[in-house]
DNA sequence: TCTCCAAAACTGATATGTCAGATTTTGTTG
DNA sequence: CAACAAAATCTGACATATCAGTTTTGGAGA
């Protein structure tokens, strides 16, 4: 998930960089307090940078901020998630339709074969009863190159940064649910993939509108009962997790 | 172009918005250096909540910075306006299909109304052969608003957020060109008001992107050409223009 | 044990000052 | 007058300190 413009100062984008995985990676949580001084402290830099990379996370929707009350990871409402399928829908499509349009068929061959890897690697993970947490963030890893190839294809950097940013917000909570998920199709992305080498934007923007809407009724259930379950302790302290990484208990322990 | 969710701190907020009015507003044309002290001097504040607005500046892509050697107003490439417009195809073609979708008997018949009313505008407009600036501006303020109806009217935030960014973005630009621009055909807006009310997500979708893409590749010629134009004198000077304003004169004139 | 309230602890926002890098100006030399 | 280097100036990045809200805590009283 490169995104590469910078746009920040050395300190401010590598705290910026170390929460933004931290986040992604589900070290820290949703809820997770992450307050300037302590970070600030953890990385050894002055608050300044540190509240400058916390007002870019805020921006980009992984952190929500009060006022001289504290900055926490942010959950998702399903209205959001629902809001943010809208939008990749859109955006998505569009690249479907580009590609469609104007690959070349180097392109459309390179695309074929990492649809073709991908639903290898699906078709693997589906064979575990108990897939891990690192290999399940493995294929959604290239599930998500997958479609920003299909982006880059179209040549408009634009439309890559904004299908970035749309999917980057999924990224974690996306697997993080239980277990219970319906298997994909045979030959899921494979059959996306021929359908925008087709030729034909109209069958290319339909496919891909299909493709990123398929699981989603789904996810909202799920995350709608997550919201009614969080409903019930208003906010009853930290959500603790068994979380592995040293991060937030780092976070935890220290003093100022 | 109510942006409502503030993420930043008081006079930080207040420094964002005065900055970005005077961006699109025409009072800081591109190039425009942005000292941060300067401004903190200006706005009688210190510096730190001016680099937090220059930074949400720099990533909302109004601005650029260079570390250490300064901030100026953005200007952007026809490569990035090309950009933009697959983008905003994108997002409000969407917006169309799901107001084809859903939209309420009240919300088309509200459509339709600003429909009309913004063609009478633009018909008065074209019959003046020197259109003063404010009432160009008038006009597309109340352009954009109609397209944000049409978002709203969808009922998910997040597009509408979507569509803000990527509109705001060329509101300015738009029409700071000379004056030779292709007249609307008649009705133009009322018809697609039409065409989104019809009940048909596919027609709405396409009256949209028709309607999108109009002037698309007039503007791309005429921003290629000022590309060109600026490309010869390499960076010579900050690019003085012809402009009214307060803002940029009293930026110029700081001491320190 | 429960309720309520004041003090303590914590939080983000901001001011001031300093630093090193980038740019511009200036002085010198050919 | 041109070329070049040094110095003066300007820039953004950052550290430290302080402030005013917010939340938590620890009793006091019921």
């Amino acid at each position: 998930m490169g995104i590469s413009i910078t746009g920040m100062s050395d300190l401010g984008q590598q705290a910026y960089e170390k929460l933004r995985v931290g986040i992604l990676d589900g070290e820290l949580p949703p809820g997770s307090p992450l307050s300037h001084r302590k970070l600030a402290q953890l990385f050894g830099i002055s608050t300044i940078p540190v509240a400058a990379a916390l007002q870019r996370l805020e921006a980009e929707g992984f952190v929500e901020s009060r006022a001289r009350a504290g900055t926490r990871v942010k959950m998702p409402t399903v209205g959001e998630i629902s809001g943010n399928y809208i939008v990749r829908e859109a955006l998505e499509s569009q690249a479907a339709r580009l590609f469609a349009q104007s690959a070349s068929p180097l392109q459309k061959q390179r695309l074929l074969r990492l649809a073709n890897d991908l639903d290898k690697r699906y078709r693997r993970l589906d064979k575990q009863v108990t897939p891990s947490r690192e290999a399940q963030a493995e294929v959604e890893k290239r599930h998500v190159e997958f479609h920003l190839e299909i982006a880059r294809a179209t040549g408009c950097q634009e439309l890559v940064s904004a299908i970035e940013k749309s999917r980057v917000l999924l990224f974690n909570w996306l697997f993080s649910r239980s277990g219970e998920y319906v298997p994909l199709p045979q030959g899921w992305h494979t059959r996306l993939a021929e359908d925008l080498s087709s030729g034909q934007p109209l069958s290319a923007d339909e496919a891909m509108r299909l493709h990123v809407t398929f699981r989603r009724d789904d996810i909202l259930r799920h995350f709608a009962e997550l919201e009614q379950a969080a409903e019930g302790k208003i906010e009853r302290g930290p959500q603790h997790r068994k979380v592995s990484g040293t991060f937030a208990t780092k976070l935890q322990n220290l003093p100022r």
